[in-house]
DNA sequence: GGCAGAATGCAAAGTAATTTGCATTTCGGG
DNA sequence: CCCGAAATGCAAATTACTTTGCATTCTGCC
């Protein structure tokens, strides 16, 4: 057990084209600045709030066991998290760190019931965010338990790529899987010599239909068969 | 890889006290009734709606790759499940299979959404129940990633107690935490060794207090190291 | 009361990850 | 241009789980 993080947390962004309901939050934010690596919150806090990142990114995670780092998820611009503090009144799981720069939009509690009270569209827009998000942890979940460290690493690559490339060390994204550097190394070693990938240094060129058809063929639920009724 | 599972997604039960907003959806609701191991849904159906169960109980989960089950979760009366299909539009991720002779609420898109514009206490009761399963879904994560077999067993050990008792075989406890039916038992077996559980058949008996201290100890994010800052 | 099926116990062999330690390569700043 | 820090590669030993196979025990039912 030493690195240990999941990248599906993620992809709670608002989506591009809409506006979103979250905007009309912004008129009761307070905006707060951090520099790169300072603490957002720590795990176990309770003070209640929304945060929705503006720019910079936030890691979301724990300190492993050994002293390395589980990130569970990393904030983009126009991601939100805390919503478990507001609607369930749970502490926080997870720390909040500032990677680079960072600012955030914070909304206290009240500020975001009394903006919610007049705006069916922003419960609308917090279910869609967080039902998604369950959505990823969930599948995340069954990825965990069944899928080889190489095909874990592949859907990895393939949701972090940007223009063919991605721009991770093997330590970092052993971190986002939970994986040990070796296990990472190991895993790309493999793609590499069924020509998938490409490594370089803190960089790794891909081919991305490739790669998808690799995930594809291996992430299958196998036809069903006969099953006792449990229980 | 064996049976895979977790307990996790657990407990969206409306919480007893308050009758809630669910209670309107009973109105527009069709109520299906299925016999046990009947398959309520498949993964990858589209149809979207939402279920609540009133009667029975549900088994959310996969066929393994070996196959073995892989329970994501167990519905029991009260529990609500499908806010995927409704609020993110996503196919079913698992299936759904009645244990035991089951009552379900079958609330359709359009009905639903109907009921939703009139009452935002739905939305707020919706966004309370999909927020801590998240909650319980992240943390399950970061158990799974972290902690040994007999710290798991002992976590679900004591979620599943009644009256100081589990009633379960080993092979229903390795499925629903993904691990195989040895695991459980050298577990079960380390667990006895330190008289925190005595062993039946199909049942354990077990210390509830001593198995709280046993994981309290164990489960504990160790003291901060320094970290340099990451990516 | 005995028998079949289910549950449990046990042991050996295999596998996929881990940790550890070290050598090598790459990049960026002085 | 060189040097140090970071990133990568490699290999051995270890660990925690899996699968397999079988023996034993328990329980409900006829």
């Amino acid at each position: 057990m030493s690195k240990k993080n999941q990248d599906q947390t993620g992809g709670a962004t608002v989506s591009s084209g809409e506006v979103g309901a979250l905007a009309q939050l912004s008129r009761v934010a307070r905006l707060a600045h951090y520099a790169d690596g300072q603490t957002i919150h720590m795990r176990g806090d309770v003070k209640p709030g929304l945060s929705i990142v503006r720019m910079g990114a936030v890691r979301i995670g724990n300190p492993g066991l050994n002293g390395a780092y589980v990130t569970a998820s990393i904030m983009k611009p126009g991601e939100v998290f805390g919503e478990a503090s507001l609607f369930a009144d749970l502490p926080r799981t997870h720390e909040a760190i500032a990677i680079g720069p960072t600012e955030i939009e914070q909304i206290d509690r009240a500020s975001f019931f009394s903006v919610l009270e007049r705006s069916p569209e922003l419960a609308h827009e917090m279910l869609r965010i967080v039902t998604s998000r369950l959505y990823t942890v969930l599948d995340a979940l069954d990825d965990l338990q069944r899928l080889p460290a190489s095909v874990r690493v592949s859907k990895l690559l393939l949701s972090e790529e940007e223009q063919g490339e991605v721009h991770h060390s093997h330590s970092s994204l052993a971190d986002l899987l939970g994986l040990s550097r070796v296990s990472v190394g190991n895993a790309l070693g493999e793609l590499k010599a069924l020509g998938l990938v490409v490594p370089g240094y803190g960089r790794i060129t891909i081919n991305k239909a490739g790669l998808c058809e690799y995930v594809a063929t291996r992430q299958m639920i196998p036809p069903l068969k006969p099953q006792q009724p449990r229980h």
